[in-house]
RNA sequence: CGGGGCGUAGCGCAGUUUGGUAGCGCGCACGGUUCGGGACCGUGAGGUCGGAGGUUCGAAUCCUCUCGCCCCGACCA
């Protein structure tokens, strides 16, 4: 391509709305432009980019004995309908209806429409396993589009479905799909962890994500330093401390308006993680007590799974002072009659301090099964420091974005859907299905926040829209035709040249050539030409060197592949 | 949805407090001098000041309503 005649609308300055890297660098290198909150048009740049990843997948997918189709983006209302989830997907559906006045949406996801597909063709065990998968546009309304393409209400996205005649075929599916997404995301070149995550309201109970890792992620995970053991904080589980009670004496002490665990501790003494957290919430409509250690945070998700409830939020002032029997700030396990759910490191401390039910009192000596019972359990979110779970590592606090989502969905949509197959004995049975999602438009950004430095993106080879950018320096006419002519040999010989014939000074070519990301950048000058050779350099390197022009061809070549592994 | 910020030329901004009919830098076009890390000089094109209504002799500026965008939070198969 002739950077003369190419649409590459670079940025001297940062717009002004854009706060992350990714954004920033997207619009400022002239790779996409915006068109509404969330909304982004990729300029021929950034589509070369979204080709090379959509082309990796392809070819991993094909390759996993998926099969590619394409569902429409405009859907009846119909298939959602069958399942609750026209109504229940709520705002962030975008609705919209015909002339005849009949309810359509744009789809966020594709399980119902897939799975009505396969109940109308698919019909004997003889035919699965199948796995179907497409590429294509998403549309959710998001609550906070933000972030470019990190987020945004439409969005690129690869969708595969699986569907196997059971639970040990579908899980033998979902493995094949877990390589095939390791073997992708490692093409392309990015660091990412295999997190344990929560499945959110899809149900089923195996599922993965894809996180990778970046300063700038809406998820945080924790990972081992030792073994693999990833998890999202959400669901992450720690190494407990084994619990021995203590022999301090249960005492009652005055606490004059110390409510805050720090002034409780700073107060008598001790150290936040010497001292229990007593937090009220209401599950399901009863009040419950859970209890952290001080310098842990409770994690609501995890406390609902405790108690086996739907829906959980932390209590009222007043629906404290009923509980308990006394303001905000002096709550306490000992003698409070409701249900109480003890996260076990909080079981661990002893002689812990803790509220007393009353005000201005905290008690001291408090131990676990000695002065207070309740259910045990993981609680709290993970942190940095924490012991693996797994081994006898330690736990590193990372941010991740979720870059991909592999799921076993059990039969719930081919149940609701009455989708079956007759088995070997003639007997119908619904699908066991799995589903697997990559953020396509999601990744292009992501590969940036992974890979960028203050001038610019820096590309993986293997996603650069161009792998090698050849500038011509000065006007000397045997330089421009050296240039021209060796461009035409690379392009000959298959290789991806952004080739910058423009009329511009060397500084603004190479400011450009960094902006832009391109992996490896050609000079061709007058001193070089005399010597037969031409300067060489890579973006993630501040060195340049020379390399002859014989033979130049196979040299690439050769370097570029050595920079794909 | 709650909190905060911002809409003035393609991009980044000043001008708004104290109304007087719009300016700077970059970019763009043309001419000239330059040419290894975003050159310099000159000339020029380009703006419904987000929109509607109101106050006023006069509104980018004051008032009311409204639309849009960004950030934090809530939310997020």
């Amino acid at each position: 391509m002739r950077y003369s005649r190419a649409l590459i609308p670079s940025l001297r300055e940062v717009p002004k709305d854009a706060v992350t890297p990714s954004h920033i660098l997207l619009l400022r290198a002239g790779y996409m432009r915006m068109a509404g909150a969330g909304i982004y048009e990729l300029l021929p740049l950034g589509l070369r980019v979204l080709h090379k990843i959509e082309a990796i997948i392809r070819e991993e997918m094909n390759a996993a004995g998926a099969q590619e189709l394409l569902m429409p983006a405009l859907l009846p209302a119909e298939y959602f309908r069958e399942t609750g989830r026209f109504d229940s997907f709520g705002d962030a559906l975008f609705r919209l209806r015909d002339r005849r006045g009949n309810d359509y949406h744009l789809g966020p996801t594709h399980e119902e429409i897939i799975t009505d597909l396969v109940r109308r063709d698919v019909r004997s065990y003889k035919q699965l396993p199948l796995n179907l998968y497409q590429i294509q546009m998403k549309f959710r309304d998001e609550p906070r589009p933000r972030a470019g393409l990190l987020r945004g209400r439409e969005f690129l996205m690869k969708d595969a479905y699986s569907f196997d005649v059971d639970e040990d075929a579908a899980r033998k599916s979902y493995e094949i799909m877990r390589e095939t997404y390791r073997r992708i995301f490692d093409r392309i070149g990015l660091e990412y962890r295999i997190v344990a995550a929560d499945s959110g309201a899809m149900g089923g109970s195996t599922s993965a994500e894809f996180q990778v890792l970046t300063q700038t992620g809406e998820d945080r995970l924790v990972a081992c330093e030792k073994c693999d053991y990833a998890a999202n904080v959400e669901v992450a589980e720690v190494r407990a401390e084994a619990i021995e009670p203590g022999s301090a004496p249960l005492k009652e002490v005055e606490t004059p308006d110390k409510r805050s665990i720090e002034e409780v501790a700073e107060f008598l003494g001790v150290k936040p993680e010497e001292t229990i957290k007593s937090l009220l919430f209401v599950a399901d409509g009863e009040t419950v007590m859970a209890i952290v250690r001080g310098d842990h945070e409770a994690n609501e998700i995890a406390i609902a799974r405790l108690a086996g409830a739907n829906e959980i939020r932390l209590a009222t002032e007043d629906e404290i002072t009923e509980a308990t029997g006394a303001p905000v700030g002096f709550a306490g396990p000992v003698g409070f009659k409701g249900k109480i759910f003890v996260d076990r490191d909080a079981a661990a401390v002893k002689d812990a301090v803790a509220g007393a039910n009353q005000l201005d009192r905290h008690v001291t000596g408090v131990n676990f099964d000695r002065d207070y019972q309740g259910e045990l359990g993981s609680i709290r979110f993970a942190e940095e420091g924490d012991g693996c779970p797994r081994c006898e590592g330690t736990l590193r606090s990372y941010r991740g974005i979720e870059g991909g989502h592999i799921f076993i969905l059990g039969t719930h949509y081919s149940e609701n859907m009455g989708a079956t197959f007759l088995d070997p004995d003639g007997k119908a049975k619904p699908f066991v299905m799995g589903c697997y999602g990559i953020g396509v438009s999601r990744l292009l950004a992501t590969a940036i926040e992974q890979n960028h430095d203050e001038d610019g993106i820096r590309w993986p080879v293997s996603i650069a829209p161009f792998s090698i950018v050849l500038a011509p320096i000065g006007k000397n006419a045997e330089v421009l035709a050296a240039a021209e002519a060796l461009y035409e040999e690379l392009v000959a010989a298959g290789l991806e040249v952004l080739y910058d014939d423009r009329d511009e000074r060397p500084g603004v070519k190479f400011k450009d050539a960094d902006l832009l990301g391109i992996p490896f950048r050609l000079v061709v000058g007058g001193r070089g030409l005399e010597k037969g050779v031409v300067e060489f350099k890579a973006r993630d390197s501040k060195e340049t060197e020379e390399i002859a022009r014989d033979g130049i061809v196979e040299e690439l070549k050769r370097r570029i592949e050595n920079a794909k592994s």
